[in-house]
Order: C-alpha cells, then structure tokens, then sequence
RNA sequence: GGGUCUAUAGCUCAGUUGGUCAGAGCGCACGCCUGAUAAGCGUGAGGUCCCUGGUUCGACUCCAGGUAGGCCCA
C-alpha cells in the first residue's frame, strides 16, 4: 500500500533534499539524454563574466532562462544548455591592476604581460564558485561542466576563422577616426561602451571672447564646460537659421544669439544691431592659444547642431574633443590640434599646462584666460559628460589606428534580419532596437590593450602586405618558427612572438597589435561555442540558430545587437528567433540597485529566508519579464506563505485521507468511476489551466500562466476540498469516496507538472510523493496533455451560480448576525436573469454551503413582500402645519397594507387622529415594498436573495448540536488526538442543550467519533475537559480517547 | 536634446479593439468558517485612474502637449 507522508514544511529543508536527489541521480543529464534525437529546442547562453559577484539583478533574466528550457524538456524536445564564461576584457583588467597597484599601461609592461595576463586569467575565475552555488541553488539547470569559455584557444581559434571571413567580405578596415579615448585605459572605446559612461558631473562654465580680426573691440561669444579644449579650439560655429545681435556690454561689443541675450547678459546691455547667423560665416577671429598655423584655423562656420538650449548660439569647436567637432571638422577641413599625449596630460605644445591632466589644467587654464581679458563670466555647471565606463576617466577624442567592421555596408540585411526575430516585448524590434540599427555605425573592433583576442592580422614590415590568419592550421603555414606556431597560446604577448613570412615579399610579418573588443567573443558564440567548423558540424547545423535567448534589457546595444551583426555577416542570418528582455529589478523606493547607493539586495539572504521556489514564484506572477518593477523584500515570503503553503496544505489533506483508506492510485480505472459534479467540476478546471498555461508559455506570457495556475490551486483548496471534505472522512469506503480520493490524487499529480518549470523543487517533492509509476522525477515527465472532452463550460458556469449565490448567501446571513453553523429554514432565490435554478448535486451544494433547510427559486417575490408607507415630511408640513407630526406618527402606527389597499382604490387615504380625520394624498407619502420582518433581503446585479431568519426550536436545536461539535472537534485536536481517534464524550449543560444533545445524539456521536455519550458528572479520568458557551447557553464538555 | 517603457487604493500590480471595470492580492477594521490551513469567506475604510487640452453621445482606455521615473542613445 502507498504512503504519501506529508510535504517538508521548511522550504529549505526541501530544497536541500531535492538538489541532493537530482545530484545523485544526475537528473538533469537524464532528462538531456531522455529527449536525445527528439527536435532541438536551442537555447543560448549569454556568457556571464565570473570576476564580478552574482547579484539579484542577475536573477531576474536567469530565471527565465530556466522556465523555458524545463518546459519545453517536458514537451519533449532536447534542450542543449551549454554554460558560457565571459573572460576577457577590460573589466577583467581593470580588477588586476587594482590587485597590483598598478596605474596605467607603462606600469602593466613594466610589471610584464606574460605576468599580467596570467593574472588575469585567474582573476576570471574569482566567483566562480559563488556563481556556481548561486545557479545551482537556485535550481538554474545549465551544464556547466562543459561550458564554452571565451579565452580557449579553440575559441579563439573559431573567431579568428570568423574575422578572415569578415576580412575576406572586405569588411574589416583600418581607420583613422576620431574615436572617445580614455586616457587611463588608453584605449578607445565602442559607442556601446560610451553609452554606458554619461554621467551627471560639475564642471566649470565659461563664456569666452573671442575678437574678430576685421573690426576692433568686437567679440564673439562662446560658451563652454570644459576649459581644457580651449587650446584646441580651432574654429567657432554659428547657425545660419538662427538670429544674432551684436551689443554693448561695460564698453566692450559682443556677438551672439539674440534670443539668448537676457539669459546670458541680463538686462545690462544696449543693442546697437542684428542679423542672420550667415552674415558671420566666414569671418576670422583671434584666439586665445594660437596653436595651429593652419591657414584655415579660426573661422566661423555654419554647424546645424548649434541650438538655443544653452550657451551663446556661437559654438566653441574643437576637432579633437567631441564627436560633433569632429565631424565637422573632418567635413570643413578645420585644422586639428590636440596637445595631449595618450595619458591625456599636455604635452610641451601647450607649455602653460605641461604635464597636467586635461581636467586638473581647468583652473590654470581659466586663470589665464581671464587675465589675458578673454574671459566674460565663470561659474560651474552641471551636466552629462561621458567617462569611461570602468574607470571613471572622463573621456577624451584622439584620432586613432582603429579597426573596423564596415557593419553599416551590410546594414540593410542587419536590418531586414532583424524584422524576423521574435521580440518579446514586441516593441523592441522597431523601437529601441530598430532605432538602434537605423543609426549604426561601423563597429569599432580594436582595443589597445592586453587581455583579449588578439585581432588576427599581420603586416609586412618590408611591402606593408596584411594577412588575416583563419586557423592554427594557418598559422602554421606562414610562420617562421613552425613549433612556436604549433604549441603557443592565442594570447598576447606569445603570440606576438610569432612572425610570419610575407606571402608577397618574404619579408617579416608582424602581428598588429590590437585586441578584441570583448563583445566579439560573447557576439560569436553562436558558432564559437561548437569550435566550428573545426569540429561539431553536424551539431552546428542542429544548433543554429537559437529558438530562444533571454538577457535584461541592457543587452540591446550589447550581446543581442553583436550577436545580429556577427551571425547575418557569417551566415546571413540572426542567430536567434525569439528573444526575451528582462527589465530591472529597482528596490523598494523605486531606485536603481547600485552598489555604491548600497541598496543592492543580497540574493542569498532572500534564498535563505524563503527559499529558492518561493523568489521564482514571485519573479514570475508579478508582472510582465520585460517590466521594471519594484521589488520588496517580504515579496517571496508573501507568495510562500499564501500560495506555496495552500499547495502544500492540500496536499497534506490529500495524504492524510488516502492514507487513512490505502487509496492507491494504480488499483483505480479511472473510466470506471462514478464522478460527482465537483469531480467534473474540477477535471474541467483542471483541463482549462493545462491548456491556459500551455498557451500563455507559447506566447512567453509568463504572469498569464502563473495566474492561471494560482487560480487553479484556489478553485482545487477553496471549493473542491472545502465542498469534498465529508467526502474524505465519510465511513464508509465506497465509490464516491474513491473518486474524490482520485480526482484530488489527479489534480495534485498534474499540478505537479505545471509546476515543475516554474517552481521546479517543490513540484519534484510533490510528484514524488505522489507518483504511482511513471519516471522518477517531474523533471522527466511530459508535460500534462489536456483532454478536451473533460472541459465543460455549462458544468464551470453553473458551479459560478453556486459560488455566487453562496457567496450572496453568506452576505445575508452575516446582515442578519447568524452565524453558519446556526441552520435557518428558507432561502428564497429570484434571478434577475434568464436561469434555470439549481437542482440535485448543485442544489444540495448551495444548501449545504449555506446550512439553510429548503431553497427556492421564485420568479416573483411579491408574496414576500409588504407594501410600508411613511410619511413625506416636506409635503406633509406645508399643508397642516402644526399638525403634521401627529399625522405622521399615526401614519407610521397605520398597517401599510391597509393604507396602500386606500391609496391604490381612491388615490387618498383618511388619516385619523384624536377624532380629527385628514385627508393624505398618494405622493405625500413614501410608499414601497419590502420583505417582512421573518426575512432579510440581499441582492447584486444577478440575484435577489430572501433570508428566513425565523428560527424556531428545532433549529435552534441543532445549532446547539453543530456549536458543540465544532468544540469538540477543537478539543479533540488541541488534545493530539488522531482524526480516526475514537472518544468517550461527557458532558454536563443547560436543559436546552441536554435535550438537544438528546435529540441528535446519533448525529453528534458520528461527527465526533463518540462510542460513548454521556450526560451528567464529568469524570476525572478525561483526557481533556472544556467549559464552552454554546450561543449564550453553558455547557462543561470531557473527552477521553479510547483508541 | 532624441528614442522607448512606465505612472491606477497605503504597498505590488490587473484592466482584454472606447460603453456595469474602477478591480485583485497584500496590509488595516469588524464579523464568519475551519478533522488540511502562516489558509479561506463576507463586510467596511481607502482612488482627481499623473496633469492639461482634444476627439466622442460617452475616455483609465484614443490623440496632442506637459510632469515625474526607469532604461537606452546623443
């Protein structure tokens, strides 16, 4: 005979022993084995960098990343979940020279690469284990024992073979660009890495006079926030659709802007003339630094991005710093002056600030400029200025050696590509990702840095050939040193050792000595994750592309956009169909978790708090994956409490009955049952959540599918159970016990399964303790199929009627004061609507739900209604004065009844008091029906309902009996005792109590499991005693267990 | 400055092509129910559906413009 044993009530200790389970059984391989040769459903991994600690962000995307994964297992497909590790980069660097103490690149070569590398190679690894036991705990299944790992020679090796392909479209180019540099890193940064450095930061604010050589003491005026360009400042530009005005300030003339006069010049000015921005094109000023001999330095030029937001409408332009400046002076050909070396500190050519770092020359520099009278006005500012997104540099632009993807000669396709992804939210496609696209630009692909891929490129040092190399195969080839080539790392600085033989001219090829920006590696393990197509070409052809990926949101400009570029330039398509975006997770104030605001939620003191089921549950019912919400600590522990808990507590119903009658689910032919109409009620329910849950899934409408699943385990606890208990604990073992012991067995065993993907331990203990046969896990069960003739919409709206009307029910009773368990003898219902009534399994439902003798359902109430008249004082008063009140109390004493049957002959009634008759009219009185005093009357929008309240002696009577049951049945558990616990019952009471007891001893003794009863003296030998009140009556009640 | 999302009860959130939708859960107060219950049921308090205009017979819903916040981009 089955035990089922109750659900572990400590989520923790569950956990533990279902992760323990799946270890030992190595469940997660054989559910990877199980569905092997089934069609692939092909997910991605986006590769995390273990060099940083997972925090709860990290949960938001990760818990989806398994949901979908486990559902689509117990559909039946094979689901590969190759792990991922993010290892290279700056950041990673970053860490390392932080460890080191060292400040910038000279210190790094001092110190060696070799050394520094192998550092770093560490230092990706530090967290390793943390993100290890967080995924694990969290019962994330992905295999990381063979993951891919982005510094593997092999994978290098695969992304080299994507570079010459790349090259070899004539898409990899070198360019001399203009490129946000930072000066601490010293390398140049992708506008995806920018992107994430603007920050809010103070800077200086100052006006600057810059004299026009045709016409003395007249000046134009420009604003800036960054002193330090000043010195490069090679031209000014104005905008031709804008008007300025030349004015008199203090005895000096300015030009400027003319609507931005009062703003920058209060009222202190005299206006002497104005005109169009085109009259100023052309001119020529004197600067401050002259640092550029160029002939066409120190003009003004028409610039459409000068505005009226800020500043004077004349724009300080500086070629080198600011990407605008720059490109406008690539297009005017404005001279270029950059008196800064790669630390970003001046050099000799600006001998004022020699030496300084741009930023702490800002004083000097301002300093100078307002003895040297440039100066109109100094204050500070606040605004957004790019750092670096690592160090905090704030950013500078040099022309720079750059390599380039040409990504915008293959735009279209990137493009068009894109329209067939699945966006989840939708509006990810042509919205922020679409605009994304429409402004691309080419990918910035070099870093002047150490730890990364190195860009497989050589050159010549005699014919300045370039050679892509696609393979260690390659390489070998065109080395000099064969055996260097064969066994050295795809690292610098082992493989710039390696020189090869010019092709062309044999002479010396030295690699260039670039690396990767990281988001290539990550971008390009669609293909670099199999090593292909150096191996794994079948696998390759069955894993490409992915059905699904899921990253937050900040991944748009990162590894979904690479991931796009990389696989339409390879293989001419997007490396993935459907995509899902996690918003943010923000903390309870509505911030953004940071840690420097320190108010970052530790996900391990929630785990271990509520468990890991109890965060995944309420990851997935709040909102919507793609949401920003707020999340609240005490969030898991509600949706532990009342619905984890509800689960488990209907369970343990279940498993108390069943065990109590051996119910065992394998002896039962669930064709032969005889089903009631809860049976029915809930299969049909049952069916409808498969089937809403399965749909709601296949549209990654996750809160959809929880919701309905919520509401399946509150119709299942909250009606099924509720309404089935006598069911349960009836005697007698029968047909119509077993049926409810199976249908409960079946819905529970289901719900299991729909669990199982989003709650996956929880769903494996209770599967577990339920399953008869089948696999031994839920994790390996298919997912629960639905049967469509189960489903019936007439029996689920008819059981609303019930539900509806009970609840109605409860609402009159409650306004009448007496309480359920008081029988009453009458309800008399009227549908406002067109409806049959309730009649046998349903109908004795509702009766028993709301303890009421006879229900009746009546077309027309009139006969419960009587007519009551009351007086209309506002009419009354005017007409008889003084005696108004006397009318209208008598009017109050008068039968209703009689005065309507007068009104409704004559239209007016006689009113008599103290032998005076007056006469009343119909509308100077209130006149309206309501039920008599025996019943009280509710209703909604559906129902009338009509509540006997009369009770007479026998029902007062068995109120007494249910009152005292209910103790009892308290008494017997307070006292430990088991549910199948017989008792001796005494008990000592008042006359109307005792001939109540009498009357429905039989009663009683049945509900209570008395094999004796007995009135009178209390024994001592009772095991547990009581004096209760019963509805105002004493009664002294004892039970003694007697097995 | 641009794009995008969001704004509904004290809190977290639903509100389906404009018309019984002003809602749920949590929290609060009172009552009820309980051989499974950290549960459940009923009632009540609590709302300018961010603001202002517009379209319409009718707007939480559509449009425009603002305000505030998140994210992304300049």
């Amino acid at each position: 005979m089955p035990t089922y044993g109750d659900l572990n009530e400590d989520p923790l200790d569950r956990e533990q022993e279902v992760m323990s389970f799946w270890e030992e059984e190595e469940v997660f391989r054989k559910s990877l084995k199980g569905t092997e040769g089934n069609e692939e459903w092909v997910f991605y991994e986006g590769p995390p960098t273990a060099n940083g600690k997972p925090h709860f962000g990290h949960l938001m995307a990760r818990v989806y990343k398994d949901l979908f994964p486990r559902y689509k297992t117990m559909q039946g497909y094979h689901v590969e979940r190759k792990g991922g590790w993010d290892t290279h980069g700056l950041p990673v660097e970053l860490e390392v020279e932080k460890e080191l103490g060292l400040e910038n690149k000279e210190e790094i070569e001092e110190y060696g690469i070799e050394n520094f590398v192998e550092k770093c190679k560490e230092s990706v690894w530090e967290y390793k284990q943390e993100w290890e036991r967080m995924i694990e705990r969290m019962g994330f299944w992905i295999d990381l024992d063979d993951p891919y790992i982005t510094y593997e020679d092999e994978y290098i090796e695969t992304l080299w073979w994507e570079l010459k392909n790349i090259w070899e479209q004539d898409l990899l180019y070198k360019g001399h660009k203009v490129l946000p540099y930072c000066p601490r890193c010293g390398t140049g940064l992708s506008s995806h890495e920018v992107a994430q450095g603007y920050e809010m930061t103070e800077d200086p604010s100052i006006f600057v006079k810059f004299p026009i050589e045709e016409e003395d003491d007249l000046s134009l005026l420009a604003w800036t926030t960054t002193p330090w360009t000043i010195p490069s400042n090679t031209a000014l530009a104005v905008s031709d659709e804008l008007w300025y005005a030349k004015v008199e300030v203090e005895g000096e003339k300015l030009i400027m802007a003319k609507a931005l006069l009062d703003k920058v010049l209060g009222p202190d000015y005299e206006m002497i003339e104005e005109f169009s921005g085109e009259q100023l094109i052309g001119l020529s000023y004197e600067p401050p630094y002259e640092l550029s001999e160029d002939e066409d330095a120190y003009q003004v030029y028409n610039a459409n991005f000068v505005t009226l937001d800020e500043g004077t409408g004349i724009v300080h332009v500086a070629p080198s710093f600011g990407e605008e400046d720059a490109e406008l002076g690539e297009q005017k050909g404005i001279p270029f002056v950059q008196p800064l070396d790669l630390n970003g500190e001046f050099t000799s050519e600006f001998p004022l600030s020699e030496g300084d770092f741009v930023k702490d020359a800002d004083d000097d520099i301002v300093k100078d400029l307002e003895e040297k009278g440039y100066l109109l006005k100094h204050s500070s500012y606040e605004h957004e200025y790019p750092f670096c997104w690592r160090c905090d540099t704030p950013l500078l632009y040099f022309a720079l050696d750059s390599w380039y993807i040409e990504t915008t000669e293959r735009k279209e396709e990137i493009i068009e590509n894109n329209q067939k992804i699945n966006w989840y939210p939708e509006h990810m496609r042509d919205g922020r990702f679409g605009d994304f696209l429409d402004n691309m630009k080419d990918w910035a692909l070099s870093r002047d840095r150490y730890w990364g891929t190195p860009l497989n490129i050589w050159t010549c040092n005699d014919c300045g050939h370039e050679l892509s190399i696609g393979s260690r195969k390659e390489l070998i080839e065109h080395a000099r040193d064969e055996e260097l080539a064969e066994e050295v790392e795809l690292h610098r600085p082992f493989i710039d050792e390696v020189k090869l033989a010019c092709p062309n001219c044999d002479g010396e090829m030295d690699r260039v000595e670039h690396v990767l920006d990281t988001w290539f590696d990550s971008g390009s393990m669609h293909t670099a994750q199999l090593h292909y197509p150096f191996e794994n070409k079948e696998d390759f052809q069955q894993l490409f592309p992915a059905d699904f990926i899921c990253e937050g949101q900040d991944q748009t400009r990162g590894w979904f956009y690479t991931l796009l570029v990389t696989s339409t330039l390879l293989h001419g398509q997007s490396s993935f169909k459907n995509v899902l975006v996690t918003g943010y997770g923000l903390d309870s104030e509505g911030n953004a978790m940071s840690k420097s605001k320190g108010n970052v939620i530790d996900p391990w003191e929630t785990i271990e708090r509520y468990g890991a089921d109890a965060i995944r549950w309420y990851l997935y019912s709040t909102t919507a994956p793609w949401k920003t919400r707020r999340l609240e600590e005490e969030g898991p522990g509600e949706v532990l409490y009342k619905f984890l808990d509800t689960v488990r507590n209907t369970y343990n119903f279940f498993s108390l009955y069943a065990e109590i009658d051996d119910f065992d689910p394998v002896e039962v032919e669930p064709n032969d049952l005889e089903l009631s109409l809860l049976d029915r009620w809930i299969n049909s329910k049952l069916n409808r959540t498969i089937q809403k849950v399965t749909d709601s899934l296949d549209d990654y409408d996750v809160p959809s599918a929880t919701s309905a699943i919520e509401n399946f385990v509150d119709d299942l606890s909250n009606w099924y159970v509720r309404c089935s208990r006598d069911r349960f604990w009836s005697d007698e073992p029968g047909e119509d016990k077993l049926a409810a012991h199976h249908t409960l067995y079946r819905s529970l065993l289901t719900l299991s399964k729909l669990f199982a993907p989003f709650t996956p331990f929880l769903a494996e203990e209770l599967y577990r303790n339920l399953k008869a046969d089948g696999p031994d896990s839920v994790h390996l069960a298919d997912w629960p199929e639905i049967i469509s003739e189960e489903i019936d919409e007439d029996l689920q709206d008819h059981m609303e009627e019930v539900r509806s009307l009970t609840a109605l029910g409860r609402k009159a009773r409650n306004r009448a004061e007496i309480k359920v368990r008081q029988p009453v003898s009458e309800l008399i219902i009227q549908s406002k609507r067109d409806f049959d009534g309730l009649s046998g399994e349903s109908l004795a439902l509702l009766k028993e739900e709301l303890n009421v003798k006879e229900v009746s359902f009546q077309d027309d109430l009139k006969d419960y209604y009587v007519p009551v008249v009351r007086p209309d004082f506002s009419k009354l008063g005017p007409k008889f004065g003084g005696d108004a009140q006397k009318i209208g109390d008598r009017i109050e004493e008068e039968e209703g009844e009689l005065i309507a049957a007068a009104l409704d002959e004559q239209g007016r009634v006689e009113i008599k008091v103290d032998g005076e008759s007056f006469e009343v009219t119909g509308n100077e009185l209130d006149l309206s029906h309501e039920p008599d005093e025996s019943f009280v009357k509710v209703e909604n929008n559906d129902y009338v309902l009509l509540l006997n309240v009369e009770l007479d002696e026998g029902l007062r009577q068995e109120g007494y009996v249910r009152e005292l049951i209910r103790r009892i049945q308290q008494l017997r558990k307070e006292a430990g005792f088991e549910v199948t616990d017989r008792i001796e019952l005494y008990y000592e009471a008042d006359g109307a109590i005792e001939g109540a007891v009498e009357k429905y001893s039989d009663y009683l003794k049945s509900e209570t499991l008395t094999r004796d009863l007995q009135a009178g003296e209390l024994p001592e030998t009772a095991d547990i005693e009581s004096e209760e009140s019963l509805n105002g009556k004493r009664a002294r009640i004892a039970l003694k267990r007697v097995g």
